[in-house]
DNA sequence: AAATTTGATGCAATCGTTTGCAGCAATCGT
DNA sequence: ACGATTGCTGCAAACGATTGCATCAAATTT
């Protein structure tokens, strides 16, 4: 490793704050902080004359004090446990940017391998965030109480509570199961198969299930059902190949997220020399931008994201305003989008959307 | 959108304070302060009593009244421009678990589509964050001079600035061009080319100067070089057809960062049938987890992640101690690993590190 | 036994705000 | 013209910790 050196940084002046404004504009510290309050009675031009001041001072209300005397931190924190998969760093960005715009302050906290998020709650809560959002896919229902007797708010996304009546912002996976069904089916498919990620997630559940009872319902009650035991690409590569072995092979898999769908279809090609979508058609969910890439072309079901995300500061800024917010869960519908993973319709119009990138 | 019903979220007593577990254990707030205070001299008894009761309770110390008070905040910032780049989440994780374990909070910020670093930093300094960290590509020079009257140290991540001297932590970006370099005129490659990213950016400029410089040493001065303008997947796709329309094509192609030789390997696949190694060898630079998967299988030079996160939070240790750190900057030598995009040697002992899935 | 050291604790000032209440000039109604 | 209203501003008490200094009992030294 080689390093640099230099001398010590420099050292700086005392910190500017509201009695120094005062000081020098000769009015209170009260008034000082009146300018800086939207609501507070005021009169304009010593507001302006203070904002100036404090513009030219490069001066800001101290955030510590304020979340101090105002029992509000304007914080909310957010515990991610799977960053590997690329649905949550856009996910995560486009949650910071909608908080940011809200004027909140995003505190992030990963989940190391080998623990779970509820052991990072403590940690995250130790800031007295006024919410946490929780993406990961497991937590226990215990989580709840910890937070509340934080006086913190927890948010799932991306995940409901079977048990426990938490604010959740979901997808519909169910429908996202049942569209992917019909599209099979419509294109011809009869041997159907899904692959798992997590088994007690809720997502692997609810997207099991949708696709299965529309399977049922449309006459084709053997689906069989692959363990992924995660959200992964590794997952859906090991999950592809024991499928893939069996007596009749199946002409269709379902897998419970995109990343492993990829792995899935890398499988097929590069263990058994297979074609997709002609020898398989395969489809994931929740859109990930590299499902449009030209290499995967990737049949799915969207999460709308966009649509999640603003459900979610809606949420907390309704119940942050203390207006007893009615609505404590969103389930939101997305799309299927079809590709070139899965094969087109019998009567044929073609390869459905274009893979993303020549434009 | 669906949306349920209940009713208001539970309300909450008082939280509990340091008085409130003084007047209950009978001793003085400074002593519950010192309970928690690990140089602080205690009886330790009296400490355990305090840390068990404190736990019943679920107490913990205000960090807002510790900040206020202390004037440190225990908070470093991060500025990340590019999440869609996988290498950036993986940094992001790496760093998150490293400043945890190291006692510190971390806070994300994004910077949005058509924004720049710059225009986030007032945001991110807002919080008073004692380290900011910029994973970001481009940062103008001022943005030192903004963070160091909040009185906040700033940290460049995988970049270096040319001529400002802030504190930054690189990979050895130079080295890694140069060993590509040598690795594609070992294995008989010719006709060089590079594509480059974000045009400006010192990574951009260190692994292009490092690559060219080698083969021009090596005796191959006719180095093509084509413009990326961005480090994704659709620069590198972009990049490469007009690369590869150019008579006589190249044989070797590096690009300036791993997710940019994706795109371009999906190029000279899917627009002009050709094979990679075999027509064209391709190699990139970060060794991000994709890079590992069988369907790409890429050749390049790994950023040193681990040791870089350890650097960083090594610095930011010691400037916090006040330690006047001698080490200002850290430049960390990776490694180049060969897979399967690349050609293999002459005398050919196989396709070199195998691909990542079968285990 | 008196003097000194040691170890543990309490006192009180402090960090930088917010905000209810009081004060006070200027304006208004009659 | 005089009391009531209005519009600003200041005072002072919080918020919940940290920490230098003083205190004081117990232990140690002389």
């Amino acid at each position: 490793m080689d390093k640099k050196t230099t001398g010590k940084p420099e050292s700086h002046g005392k910190r500017i704050n509201a009695k120094r404004l005062a000081e020098d504009l000769d009015v209170s510290i009260s008034t000082i902080s009146r300018a800086f309050n939207k609501e507070a009675v005021i009169a304009p031009e010593t507001r302006s004359k203070i904002l100036d001041y404090a513009d030219r001072l490069g001066y800001r209300p101290n955030p510590y004090a304020q979340s101090l005397i105002t029992q509000k931190s304007r914080i909310v924190g957010i515990i991610v446990s799977h960053l590997e998969n690329p649905f949550y760093p856009e996910a995560l960005r486009g949650l910071s940017e909608a908080l940011r715009k809200a004027g909140w302050h995003l505190m992030l906290f990963t989940v190391p391998f080998g623990e779970t998020p509820d052991d990072i709650l403590p940690l995250a809560i130790s800031y007295q965030p006024e919410f946490v959002i929780v993406m990961a896919v497991t937590v226990s229902s215990s989580a709840q109480e910890v937070a509340e007797r934080a006086g913190t708010k927890l948010i799932y996304f991306n995940r409901r509570d079977p048990d426990s009546s938490t604010f959740y912002v979901i997808c519909d996976n169910a429908h996202g199961g049942s569209m992917i069904a019909d599209h099979f089916i419509d294109t011809g498919c009869r041997r159907l198969a899904y692959i798992a990620g997590f088994q007690n997630a809720s997502t692997t559940l609810d997207r099991w299930r949708g696709f299965r009872d529309r399977c049922i319902a449309r006459g084709f009650p053997d689906v069989w059902r692959e363990e992924g035991y995660s959200f992964s690409y590794e997952a859906g590569y090991r999950a592809a190949i024991s499928l893939m072995k069996r007596q009749p092979r199946p002409d269709a898999i379902f897998c419970a997220s995109d990343i492993i769908a990829l792995g899935c279809i890398e499988a097929v090609r590069t263990e058994f020399a297979l074609r997709v979508p002609e020898d398989v058609s395969v489809a994931g969910l929740d859109n990930i931008e590299m499902a449009a890439w030209p290499s995967h072309s990737l049949t799915t079901y969207s999460q709308p994201l966009d649509k999640m995300i603003e459900a979610t500061v809606k949420l907390i800024e309704e119940i942050s305003i203390g207006a007893e917010s009615e609505t404590v869960a969103w389930q939101i519908k997305g799309e299927i989008i079809v590709r070139n993973s899965t094969r087109p319709p019998p009567g044929g119009k073609g390869t459905g959307t274009p893979p993303g990138i020549p434009a």
